[in-house]
DNA sequence: TATCTCTGCTTGATTGGTCAAGCAAATACT
DNA sequence: AGTATTTGCTTGACCAATCAAGCAGAGATA
């Protein structure tokens, strides 16, 4: 005999408590202790590493300001700013598209590429020690695949 | 045969990567689902909710500004912006601590109260549409013990 | 009890992000 | 072709958070 009102969900067990509290602090932990560890390692922040990562992983070495947002999982003018840092150091370099006068690719330059280079182990040491190895014996693709759904699914109304 | 310089960490197995990407999305996408649909339900933001609902859980419904902020991952001073937004809609009320004249106590009063029962239904459903629906099936007791120590866990260097 | 240090909180300055408005190039419409 | 609309990005205004400095009360020390 379900509410006619259908107003309010199950409250949570205390198991679905316990793991939403974790992820709570896990969201908030997480990036900001990796980003520490970067800026004390390598003086270089999360934002701008990702950046250059993203760059980096095309054929190229360069992309347009909006995919590049996307997966950075930043705002257009977020972008344009953490790009306006990278260029400053010299990072990145900003050139027009060839075949839309409007856009620009940002484009990662040797230094940049040294740059990451020189950071990616300890973004890889991070993740490991902060978070995967927490993770040992459980199958990873299928929490995987749970994240990608909870991250990319529109919910069910 | 270990490499001496101990340098690089091993690199991720592709079931790794796409675990830490999606978990970056979600770290990224979740907070902000959650609070756009409390704010275009019940106009709370997120922030305001938890500090609401930490408050709620205290046998008296107050507390000291320093507990509350550490409960809501919040700094000092983000508390204090925090419980002065919600002062002035009268949801909390700050009273001084009797017995440390420095202290302060931040008060649910009863409109907080009243805001809050009508707005937990709101979060309650953002958090089971938006993420413990792609957990079922999931030991969710040991994921939630995997995502504590992910926390809390200083990391094994 | 006078003073020194420490603690709890607030305030000021800064930061890294967002959204909205603006601008120039591209595209669609007539 | 000429105009209207759309698109790609930047810029300006804002906002919620942080850190650092300040202040008042508490506790320790002489």
């Amino acid at each position: 005999m379900s509410n006619p009102i259908a107003a309010t969900p199950q409250p949570l067990t205390p198991d679905e408590e316990s793991l939403v509290r974790a992820l709570g602090q896990v969201m908030h932990v997480l990036p900001r202790a990796i980003d520490a560890d970067m800026v004390g390692d390598r003086q270089l922040p999360l934002t701008e590493y990702t950046a250059l990562m993203n760059l980096s992983e095309t054929p190229e070495r360069r992309m347009r300001m909006n995919e590049l947002a996307a997966l950075c999982y930043l705002s257009l003018s977020g972008m344009t700013r953490t790009i306006m840092r990278l260029e400053t150091q010299g990072l990145v370099r900003r050139e027009r598209c060839e075949e839309d006068a409007r856009g620009w690719n940002a484009v990662l330059t040797d230094a940049g590429y040294a740059r990451l280079e020189e950071s990616w182990p300890s973004h890889l040491a991070a993740v490991r020690r902060r978070f995967l190895q927490h993770f040992e014996g459980f199958d990873l693709a299928r929490l995987a695949r749970a994240f990608q759904q909870a991250g990319t699914a529109e919910p069910t109304d």
